[in-house]
DNA sequence: TTAAAAGAAGACTTAATTGGTCTTTTAGGG
DNA sequence: CCCTAAAAGACCAATTAAGTCTTCTTTTAA
């Protein structure tokens, strides 16, 4: 339970590599994809959603490449993860409306929001400087 | 991510259920399919899982049914969770032997190792008495 | 104007989830 | 001793999700 998918673990190791690339200068993709090890085409897709929410920023042609849209250490893990995992839930009963149909008889709904709440606390307190050792 | 998946959902639900019924009276699994909203052949294979590790007792043929295995108090919502999701583990990496081949440059280890053990905690803090209500 | 690079879409494969069915075992009651 | 009720167990099937690769488009520096 609770497992990251290799979505989560590629988009972890993709950009933690990032970060620990000289800031100023653009970083192939296929430079990340053969030092991280993870499949070119794959990582791809997840720097595509990085870049969308400007976590890093992508120049097109030759020369192109990635960097981090922000410092390192003002990018949260719990951005990197919640970016290609989708937001951190742990059951249905925490994300409000409707969903919860037997919300009346659910008690074990707080336990699932504190769950939520410790562990985003937990990543969010985590920056990519840290992680990439700078 | 970290959602909980329909099989761990039925299994709270099934379990709280069962929790919430006279202690000494067998419950029938038929009666609590239909109580929790859950289909039947479903949660047979999950009261099956809780029953092989001692979670409920199980009576066949007829007046058979369950009962919980130990009284409501002492039977956690982590034991039940990990009856049926099986172990909390947020990524490959905290599982210890060889699964984290890059464990040199592997500097999230630590960081999925707490949030692995707050919230193991957490749950380990709930009982099934508490969730039921009693 | 061409080659290098990211963007986008989608096809394909494999694995997990969510069930169902059918047979077997166990136990109680007439 | 049979019949019936109930869980146990072994399969099986549909659906969904994950993971990977391919192909084509767009952008841009040289």
């Amino acid at each position: 339970m609770m497992e990251l998918t290799r979505k989560g673990e590629y988009a972890i190791r993709g950009i933690v590599y990032l970060a620990s690339r000289p800031a100023d200068q653009v970083c192939l993709l296929s430079e990340i994809a053969k030092a991280v090890d993870v499949p070119q085409t794959f990582l791809a897709k997840i720097f595509q959603q990085f870049s969308k929410i400007g976590l890093v920023r992508s120049y097109r042609g030759t020369g192109g490449g990635f960097i981090l849209g922000r410092t390192s250490d003002k990018i949260t893990l719990l951005e990197v993860v919640e970016a290609v995992e989708g937001p951190i839930i742990p059951n249905r009963c925490v994300t409000g409306a409707g969903e919860c149909d037997r919300s009346n008889a659910c008690t074990v709904h707080p336990v699932w929001l504190k769950v939520q709440d410790q562990v985003r606390d937990l990543l969010n307190g985590i920056t990519l400087k840290e992680l990439s050792g700078q």
